[in-house]
DNA sequence: ATGAAAGCGCTAACAA
DNA sequence: TTGTTAGCGCTTTCAT
């Protein structure tokens, strides 16, 4: 056998009791030394840690956990299979946890209460501190389970349970940006192109819509079209709107493909934008928003910063200090030149 | 204080001897039972079996991981702030770890290896079974370290390292069969319009497209287009393309993004498509490929394989029998309107 | 300032 | 067939 195809030996696992050895002292003296605990000579922890420092000691969190009971550990369960919504929200949450030497395990439920459950069992089983549960739809969703040992979270998609804690998005705050903005840069004949109306979120941002519509002494130009969330119900509204309200100058769109879907309807129907009709999306999706023709002026529902402040409460709750309730991040506006 | 506004009080975690004492035997034979291990009678098995589902007893895996060296729980290293190729992969991942029991630590490490470091370091703390490295590029990658004390698998960017794993993807496949396809429907005349020549993506699928191209007894026509993998660069190459050859009757283009460009391209140009024009991308990326006019055909690349294929090897790596060497998964056609 | 020893929750070898 | 016991690798009293 050649050096060349022999299989490289596994490194033996360096305990503590082997920086100890090296440092010659105890292996309690160790564990103060390089946890800068109890009382010891500068010189003896400079020891240590150089003894560990050459071993390439990595202290067994499993050790400590059986210990303290504390695994520095969460489980973030996702419903929508790392979509749309869960992405930016983990990659939120994960920022924070890192902040606090932690650590996420990601278990994706695909939308299966079974899975769930299934997913909920590893975790306890790992003792995780805590549990995130980042939802895909703005809906109100069944709580995790009642009684668990550890704190729960719920990003996007609220708890049902009285007692539980959840971040969410501003909805209503997204519709009401959307058309503060349309009604400022002078559009008075507005119009609302959306998702279907069984989506919370449809719904939220519509009213948001008529409130700041009301606010600027504006109507809604015709009613809303309620459809669905793809670019061809975009392309296909934005013809009839055009159709029934030809004097329509500015359009609020539930979300950024819909949004995209309409500046392509209205740009083939020979519309020029945005001179002649605004348009403003929800997301901030930059794939979506950005390859627009125009780039999508748009509102940033704050995604990544729901997983952040649920992280933070996550923390805080795990540390003996939960804030129950309903946590609302603000939405805020993006433009760009549509 | 009212019953409505108390907090719930933490429920008290249930051990194994909380068992054993409810189904009134000792806590070795608790642990038997529970594990079907040694010989028990079955009616005793059946009692602590019970008491344990009463008592919503859940045993502590890191008590377990600690006497059996294995903690059932592998790394997950995704350079690429879970973005287009991390996803796909990170799902195929968990669907395989899930099937062996396994969970995943989800870390982003930007693309930074000092993060990417820290990371390595949190993970082997907490005593890993093994790592996956999911990359963004195809590009290879330098390893993660040498000498580690668990096994690793790199997916889709390859390492460089003489013994190491790594699962990729086929790009040169890609390109022969998007070819092979235009070839098939009857376009004569392929153009190529791509992204930057420094990706090794781009290189790849060209190097495929050229030997297909040769087997149909086929010549490219023009020089390829190299740009970025934009929308608007796509318009934009479509357009150039067509004003330096006209009769260019099938297009293969280096990804969806730049497809889908190409597509809105020459439809603004006043041609139909697919009648005049056969498109076909690669990625397969939903969101891209089915907005698309007409939804594209393209070519898949097996993401989610890749991430199942990688998490299978690392298994059987933990298991004592690793695969060194570069995995390729094969990819493949899918045929929409374009 | 340092060492010795107990114990976290579980499994496995050995005794009964 | 069941009970008893010795650790897994670490932290943390309590002695020294």
């Amino acid at each position: 056998m050649t050096e060349e195809t022999a299989p490289r030996a596994a490194a033996r696992r360096v305990g503590i009791a082997d920086v100890a050895a090296r440092a010659g002292v105890s292996l309690g003296t160790a564990s103060k030394a390089l946890n800068g605990r109890g009382r010891l000579r500068e010189e003896t922890r400079a020891r240590v840690r150089a003894a560990a420092e050459e071993l390439g000691f990595a202290p067994s969190n499993v050790a400590r956990s059986l210990l303290t009971g504390r695994t520095f550990t969460v489980g973030v369960i996702t419903t929508d299979s790392y979509g749309r919504f869960g992405i930016p929200v983990m990659r939120g949450a994960e920022d924070s946890l890192a902040a606090g030497e932690m650590i996420a395990f990601l278990c994706d439920s695909r939308d299966d209460p079974i899975r769930e459950q299934h997913h909920l069992r590893k975790l306890l089983e790992r003792r995780v501190d805590g549990i995130i549960v980042a939802g895909r739809r703005t809906d109100v969703r069944r709580p995790l389970g009642d009684d668990l040992p550890v704190p729960v979270v719920y990003a996007f998609a609220p708890s049902g349970g009285a007692h539980d804690c959840s971040v969410v998005s501003d909805e209503r705050g997204a519709g009401r940006l959307a058309v503060r903005h349309l009604a400022k840069t002078g559009r008075r004949r507005i119009a609302h192109i959306t998702g279907p109306h069984s989506h919370a979120s449809a719904r939220e941002r519509a009213t948001g819509m008529s409130e700041a519509l009301a606010a600027h002494g504006l109507e809604l130009v015709g009613e809303p079209f309620f459809g669905n969330w793809t670019e061809a119900w975009g392309r296909f509204a934005a013809a009839q709107m055009l159709r029934a309200h030809p004097d329509v100058d500015g359009v609020f769109c539930g979300n950024d493909v819909v949004a995209r879907g309409v500046t392509d309807g209205l740009r083939e129907a020979g519309i020029s934008l945005p001179m002649q009709i605004g348009v403003v999306g929800v997301d901030n999706w930059g794939l979506v928003a950005e390859a627009a023709r125009p780039p999508l002026t748009t509102v940033d529902l704050g995604l990544e910063e729901i997983g952040r402040r649920s992280a933070e409460l996550l923390l805080d709750a795990i540390n003996g200090r939960p804030a129950p309730g309903v946590h609302v991040v603000p939405a805020h506006l993006v433009v760009r030149e549509s």
